[in-house]
DNA sequence: CGGAGTGATTTA
DNA sequence: TAAATCACTCCG
């Protein structure tokens, strides 16, 4: 019938205690914090803390803190935010990398050059190629959802209750073999620039490998 | 020429501050945290606890909180949004109302006697009329957005890379004028049945009514 | 125990 | 999916 005292930890090396203290007054009354004692009296107050003394040792992964178990389920949450880690970084060393690549004139130039094809048409009143096209760039980068067009049948009956702002107002239309080879050939043009800027970059990656040497780096800590 | 400190907010009365703070490691790296001081310092952590505050005294509908300013068009929003929350309660009573009145068993007939328009066709091997029409009802109730099929070419020349799971795997489609008139024959045969469930609803509300008397009734409770 | 800084969860 | 809100950790 311990209360709260400094209590064994099953889930760690023999000897670590556990201890909860609960707040007894403030804005945080009635929360908790939990410290763990090594088998030589060291207090430890976060997970952090203790990783770097028991990480060497054991996988704490999967160790809760609060709780002082293992949750099998909480691994996993900890790869995939290791995995999203890799892939944010990696998208902001391309987004740095590939800056000053002159991107948006090529996009620029491909709107300047752009043919709307036939099977894509405005509709009501003040419908011009160029509005359009605006209605079409607006909708890109509104949302995130395929543009479709809106069926002409429904909007001619009912336009107050039909009107869908997600997509531009223009008939639902077909995009065509013909269209689509075309796109294709632009899309070998902005990739062979694209190729052109990884070659570059892949060359100034292995200069540098040559001058810093390998990866694995021990930045040694504490006595 | 400030930074990125506590800047005064004009849209609130005088003496609040704002500070925006860029997050700047974990998972959510880059994102930003909007704050809002008031004059004596104490700091508001989003709109609602905001509106706890100054709600009282001041609209807050048309407060944009991450930008700190009025916007004219966010009020529609609100409302918007109290549209939508009425519409979705009142989905909810219809559906209550209607069980029981074989609604499933009405689809199941629609689904039965349904004839895929010349327009629709199955891509692949082993695509027959069933399975494609499986595909789309799948693609239906799995995500919300337009069903519009996948583009057939680019699905030819490389599947793995740009198979579309949101979409059922099927050509592109085209609905036709026909098409929607046939539609319409069949919605106006299950609106008939609706209006008859209806119509035997209003009438048992009407002898509930005379029943319970007027609708604000006080229940009466306590001494 | 406070509170800035992030994670986790909910909502639009 | 992305934004907004809320909850929690971790260290002073």
């Amino acid at each position: 019938m311990e209360r709260q005292g400094r209590m064994e930890c099953p889930a760690l090396p023999p000897g670590w205690k556990k201890e909860e203290v609960i707040r007894k007054s403030g804005l945080s009354a009635g929360k908790s914090d939990v410290y763990y004692f090594s088998p030589s009296g060291k207090k430890f107050r976060s997970k952090p803390q203790l990783a770097r003394y028991l990480g060497n040792s054991m996988d704490l992964s999967s160790f809760d803190f609060r709780t002082g178990k293992m949750m099998p389920g909480k691994a996993q949450k900890n790869k995939q935010r290791l995995r999203n880690e890799a892939l944010q970084q990696a998208k902001l060393f391309w987004e740095k990398r590939l800056q000053g690549l002159s991107a948006s004139d090529v996009s620029e130039q491909i709107l300047r050059s752009m043919e709307l094809p036939k099977g894509l048409q405005g509709l009501g009143p003040g419908s011009s190629a160029d509005a359009l096209l605006s209605a079409v760039a607006s909708a890109l980068h509104t949302s995130s959802v395929p543009i479709t067009g809106q069926v002409s049948a429904a909007v001619e009956k009912n336009p107050a209750v039909w009107l869908n702002t997600a997509q531009p107002l223009c008939k639902a239309f077909v995009v065509t073999d013909e269209d689509i080879r075309k796109q294709e050939e632009r899309v070998q043009q902005v990739r062979k620039k694209l190729e052109e800027a990884l070659t570059a970059d892949i060359l100034s990656r292995a200069a540098d490998t040559e001058r810093d040497g390998d990866m694995d780096v021990d930045h040694g800590e504490e006595a």
